[in-house]
RNA sequence: GCCGGGGUGGCGAAACGGUAAACGCAGGGGACUUAAAAUCCCCCGGGUUCACUCCCUUCUGGGUUCAAAUCCCAGCCCCGGCACCA
């Protein structure tokens, strides 16, 4: 090991120190007091973890040292930054975790914790330790209850019977954003539909603002975008088709579809219903018959991977009933098919086979009528199909309709349905309420106490936390039933309106709960009467830069969103869009490859920080790749990181060493202000890899030659390197001779732009766009001379030579290109 | 299929429409040293040449422009998200 000589650094030295007199001094932590005064506050907020039982690993680190870097580098511009770390330790991950190593959560999360925290501390986070937080907590969850009972009071927490997604792995319903291609996202076991019922939040019905918003807040493009896909927001119509009884006149039901071709009506040659569908029941009047039946119980018993094979052929099965086409009058058979899903529209379709490659499938599979109602100029109308199609045209086969223009004719077909009665223009969502009731234990208990005569009620404000119990069968079940269930003692309570016998509500919440408000408690923790403080929520939020990883593009960042609005309707916040700017960091690979514990090149950071330190490997990992695209670890690399900050240390202190203090030589002096300038430019936008390489420019032509550099020349760079490698970075400060963390009283240096100017620039020579010489004039040269003095080089006339010269671009002290012909 | 983001040396990557390959890794050569380490200097896309030079090179093919990695059109490939969504 090369840390060994006396004189040279010793990273590991360094961070200790550092370490200890930052938490001794409370260098990052703020008391409440100093919450409350703070001027210029920046809240710098990055995604928690949930502390697994192997620790941080290089993912969770590349992501809060990018995060780090910009709170730092916002103090070191003078601003009061408050950044919090904390704990999201509720959840199926940390139980599943405690029962495969057969512990109880309750004791291996604060232990998981306590590792966290000690790995968190090593990698020199700007961390506020006054202000954690820890989801399991029941002086955090308490205000997580709370947070479920202000949607319940105010109407938007609905316990209602419906399809849910249930894991029969982790025996439990999930969210829909929590189902991955029709597979649990946490074990990958395709799940089930069941119908239990469940508690929701009506996120739909903030649908509108959670779209609209998107328009005008500034986040990464990838994370707004997956938003706005997920919301799935679509333009069409519903449609009502009538039953018809076996004499062909309406029984009285009817059939509403939803479609976004309403104009493509008149080629509705059959209509399809979900085998969930409710009214598969009552179509098929005289009973359910045999084949109805058998469709639907296989239907129902295959997973949603299964069924949502796209390539798969087309099942289905007649029903024998039928229903009107309101635009043509005919008769069109009813069917049952599992490529309609009762989750989106009405669970119901009109098939139009001639325009919809999915019923185009479907009608071949059952030998059903195809008719054309779409053509594209110069088609006839009777031009057999041989797939569907969707391009441009006007209508045909359509009775009046027949020549209006795809562009016109939804507008056109849906008034016409409206004046008759039997439509209306709908807009329809992908997104469906979230479901947050979870079958599990590790969560906290959803504060709703049954009453066989009040109904359900709200537990009081002032009897929560509904503490979870210690149990130690936590084990799941099939039942649908949480494991709170078997404790009698715990779940038997008294209806707080009337004080009768009553039941708890013994499902938990989804960890999703936990952490879509854990932002707004932050800064207020030094309250135990209150969710959030006023004054300190008007002071710190919106959150200033939020950063973190897409994954949670429709999970995390969705919900807290959708909690944000609602708590701002409820008069608790004076916002309604919790994060000001988010930006979404890349993913980091080791060696060319996706890290995984089957592969085993999974990067653990502990030896690598033993080794090379905390300072190296954060520098390293923002010099591998840009930060918002992410990087490749590859060990060698972390060799220029680590050279860098030798010989930064070497120049300081050969600077200290000296003697007295010289001027800086003027081709080094602009060289830093140049580089001052550049990486004030580029750490904001977290430029992080164009920023250091940008420092280690500077420290070549500081030590170009082995030359010994004056203290001017080194001391400008410290603070630059400290987003970077602050432990180093405060110790160099130290020894510089300040008394003050390098971290307190604004110590980026500010460029003179008159130092940072170059007094010449070198032109590039082109003719006809190649390059032909380069040449050096002072900056100033007008154009007339520095033309002039291209024509004079050597090569430049040679290719000139003989040749018509059309005309010289010049472009200021940049090029000059002769275009001859 | 739809929506994002990409494709540049041996490798990680730079590059307001203006000298492609900065910075770093790996590699080669040299200085210093008894030696090693550290440090410093030089070389390092391909071809051609003793050299000067010249030609080629940013996924492919077209286009715009005095000038294209960058802008436009068409296509191929990789990564991520969504997906029988009607």
């Amino acid at each position: 090991m090369v840390n060994e000589d006396r004189d040279g650094y010793d990273p590991s030295a360094v961070e200790r120190k550092w370490q200890r007199l930052w938490e001794e001094r409370g260098t990052n932590a703020f008391t409440l007091q100093e919450l409350k005064s703070a001027k210029d506050p920046f809240y710098n907020l990055m995604m928690f973890p949930y502390p697994s039982a192997e620790g941080l690993h290089m993912g969770n680190i590349y992501a809060f040292t990018g995060a780090d870097v910009h709170g730092r580098y916002q103090r070191l511009r003078g601003r009061a930054v408050f950044e919090p770390i904390g704990f999201d330790a509720f959840g199926i991950h940390s139980e599943n975790f405690a029962l495969k190593v057969g512990q109880n959560p309750m004791d291996l999360i604060p232990r998981n914790v306590e590792n966290f925290t000690r790995q968190l501390k090593r990698i020199g986070g700007m961390f506020d330790w006054n202000h954690s937080v820890d989801t399991t907590d029941p002086a955090y969850y308490k205000w997580t209850q709370w947070v479920f009972v202000q949607l319940y009071n105010a109407g938007l927490a609905e316990r209602k019977e419906a399809p849910v997604n249930w894991c029969p792995s982790c025996m439990t319903v999930l969210a829909n954003e929590q189902v991955i291609a029709g597979a649990c996202e946490r074990c990958g076991t395709p799940v089930e539909q069941r119908r239990i019922a469940q508690w929701f939040f009506k996120i739909t019905e903030y649908v509108e603002r959670l779209l609209a918003n998107l328009e005008h807040i500034d986040w990464s493009e990838t994370t707004r975008k997956a938003q706005v896909n997920w919301i799935g927001r679509s333009e069409g119509a519903r449609l009502s088709f009538p039953v018809l009884d076996d004499h062909g006149g309406e029984t009285g039901t009817r059939i509403d579809v939803y479609t976004t071709r309403p104009d493509t009506v008149f080629g509705a040659t059959y209509m399809v219903l979900a085998p969930e569908h409710p009214l598969v029941d009552e179509v098929t009047h005289e009973g359910l018959s045999a084949p109805v039946y058998a469709y639907r119980e296989k239907a129902r018993a295959k997973d949603l991977v299964e069924r949502q094979k796209v390539d798969k052929t087309k099942t289905g099965v007649s029903t024998g009933a039928y229903c009107r086409n309101p635009a043509t009058g005919e008769p069109i058979p009813i069917w049952i098919a599992d490529y309609v899903l009762m989750g989106y529209g009405t669970g119901a379709i009109m098939a139009v086979p001639g325009h919809d490659q999915r019923d185009f499938e479907f009608a071949k599979q059952f030998d059903l009528p195809i008719h054309r109602v779409v053509a594209a100029p110069g088609v006839a109308a009777d031009v057999p199909l041989e797939e569907a199609y969707v391009g441009p045209g006007a209508l045909v086969n359509s009775g009046a309709f027949d020549g209006t223009d795809v562009s016109e004719s939804v507008r056109v077909v849906t008034e016409w349905a409206a004046e008759n009665g039997w439509g209306e223009a709908q807009v329809n969502y992908r997104l469906h309420d979230w479901c947050i009731s979870r079958q599990r234990y590790w969560g906290p208990p959803i504060p709703i106490i049954y009453c066989d005569s009040c109904g359900p009620v709200a537990v009081p404000e002032g009897d929560l936390p509904v503490v979870l119990p210690r149990l130690e069968n936590f084990k799941p079940d099939e039942s649908g039933v949480s494991p709170l269930a078997r404790l009698e003692e715990w779940y038997r309570t008294k209806c707080p309106s009337c004080g009768a016998q009553a039941r708890r509500e013994t499902d938990v919440s989804d960890t999703f709960l936990d952490s879509g408000w854990y932002f707004l408690r932050y800064p207020s923790t030094d309250f135990d009467d209150r969710p959030f403080d006023r004054e300190l929520t008007k002071k710190w939020l919106p959150v200033d830069t939020y950063i973190g990883g897409n994954e949670h593009a429709v999970l995390h960042l969705l919900y807290s969103r959708f909690l944000t609005m609602v708590l701002h309707d409820l008069g608790h916040l004076d916002f309604e869009e919790p994060y000001d700017v988010f930006r979404a960091h890349g993913l980091i690979i080791a060696e060319g490859a996706k890290m995984s514990k089957s592969k085993g090149n999974v990067l653990l950071p502990d030896p690598i920080i033993e080794e090379f330190g905390a300072d190296t490997l954060r520098t390293y990992l923002m010099f591998m790749g840009p930060f918002e695209e992410g990087g490749d670890y590859r060990h060698e690399g972390i060799q220029g990181p680590f050279g860098f900050l030798h010989r930064l240390w070497d120049s300081v202190n050969a600077a200290l060493a000296t003697g007295p203090d010289g001027p800086p030589d003027p081709d080094v002096e602009r060289k830093v202000h140049q580089t001052i300038r550049q990486v004030t430019e580029q750490v904001p936008k977290l430029q992080y890899n164009t920023a250091i390489a940008a420092l280690m420019e500077c420290l070549n032509s500081v030590r170009a030659g082995g030359r010994t550099p004056v203290r001017a020349e080194v001391e400008p760079l410290v603070p630059l390197v400290a987003p970077f490698a602050p432990h180093v970075a405060e110790e160099l400060w130290e020894r510089l001779g300040h008394t003050r963390s390098i971290f307190d009283g604004a110590s980026w240096p500010s460029f003179d732009p008159a130092k940072a100017t170059e007094s010449s620039v070198t032109i590039a020579i082109q003719v006809n766009g190649k390059l032909r010489a380069s040449i050096e004039v002072a900056k100033g040269t007008t154009e007339a001379e520095v033309v002039a003095a291209a024509r004079t080089d050597e090569n430049v006339q040679r290719h000139l030579d003989g040749k018509q010269e059309r005309k010289v671009i010049y472009v200021k002290e940049r090029l000059v290109n002769f275009v001859v012909g």
